[in-house]
DNA sequence: AATATAGTGTGTATTTTTTACACTAAGTAA
DNA sequence: TTACTTAGTGTAAAAAATACACACTATATT
């Protein structure tokens, strides 16, 4: 290949916006940098492309070595290509979104070398990031607010059981607006792919709501019709 | 660069699915390879990406080069990075597509070494693509279905002066279903962004048609506010 | 001049979807 | 028992989507 493709220096890496749902909050995994350029920033986790994986594999291993889970949802949604994007030479930076169901034991691996530091931050607390990474971190959320009216997403940041108000909460930090209790409901339940259990809420100091799960079967059934959330 | 990062011989490259609409069929341009591999196979028009070009401009380029035409309206849409996409090394694919005013005398350019005959391909008439192209020609496919709903995207493909007739036609070629006419017009009209010309259609043997145009301005006014055609 | 042809252009009733809106029920804590 | 906090529910009005059929008009043909 190297007589017949004109090659110069570069690479492809990976960017990958790992969103998670804690405590009613929005939050994204950020990494201190440890290493040159933008030592000591704030940056999304990401990673050169290796010789022998493709893209996809690529972002899945990042969030692996990142969180030690291998069935993180993803999906890719724009490549990065400006020239001058990163100070070291010609780097190509395809996107990843990806979600994460928080809480329970899943503490993140140990780090790589380039960071010293990986963090939960929510959304709307964003520091200053490193390279084009305002500018990628922006793409994606607008990404997801399109891709969440119509794909089941939301329920990617669930635990397996949770309550309407936390699937409402989900949308409303992403849309970045109040919905109406009594419609959101309506509309969700009306896609039938809600299953409501014989459980409620546990250790809450108030009235306990009813449990539901997401039902994979019905809602491979409706798959391919249109579904609009 | 070369020492900080873990560079190894790879490529990026563009390939575009470039529509067209011609006579009331929705076309595509092919070219046919000149060279290894897959000499003498019809493929999407692309090229690599070169080492002082963002990846928007190589797209451009790539365009500019086949149709000497520089404003074409143009979107990326996925990138394909499979490790054996590319029988001669590894070439990871940022794919776009472009939509172009078929009909006067837009000639295409001389072509580029690679490439020995290009043609504007009907898209039900496919033939068979070299490399991973007809994979990324049904997600470009795919791609406008959805864009198309939610953009004037459609207008791109038709000349400066059209009839509600055309633009009826583009979106059912595109959609792959017969609409109705009278809930399309209505529908079309409802959104405003459409200039009812103090003209008519020229040279048909039947009732001539009113022709309208694109209001630029009017939808500048509109843009931001979700707008679904 | 009459007629055939082929696409243009229009309205209404029905159904579905979206929106707006406020109170009671249930469980816990003091 | 009372206060507190969140859960859970229905209906009416407006807007949007759908289904559906015929008269008009410009040209070509005889």
């Amino acid at each position: 290949m190297i007589e017949v493709l004109p090659i110069f220096n570069s690479a492809v890496s990976i960017d990958c916006v790992l969103f998670g749902f804690d405590n009613g909050e929005l939050k994204i995994l950020l990494i201190e940098r440890n290493q040159e350029p933008f030592k000591d920033w704030w940056a999304l986790p990401g990673n050169i492309v290796g010789e022998e994986e493709s893209v996809d594999q690529s972002a899945s291993r990042i969030l692996h070595e990142l969180t030690g889970l291998s069935d993180i949802y993803m999906e890719q949604y724009y490549t990065f290509g400006e020239v001058g994007r990163h100070p070291q030479g010609r780097v190509i930076s395809v996107a990843y979104y990806a979600m994460l169901r928080l809480g329970g034991d899943k503490a993140l691996k140990p780090l790589t070398s380039y960071a010293k530091n990986a963090q939960w931050i929510n959304v709307k607390e964003l520091p200053k990031l490193g390279f084009d990474h305002q500018h990628i971190f922006d793409k994606g959320l607008e990404k997801i607010k399109r891709r969440i009216k119509h794909l089941p997403i939301a329920f990617e940041l669930l635990p397996e059981k949770f309550t309407l108000t936390q699937v409402q909460n989900v949308y409303e930090l992403i849309l970045g607006k109040k919905l109406d209790k009594r419609n959101f409901r309506k509309k969700i339940l009306s896609f039938g792919v809600l299953k409501e259990l014989d459980e409620k809420q546990k250790g809450v100091s108030f009235r306990a709501a009813t449990l539901y799960k997401f039902d994979k079967r019905k809602y491979a059934k409706l798959f391919g019709k249109e579904i609009s959330f």
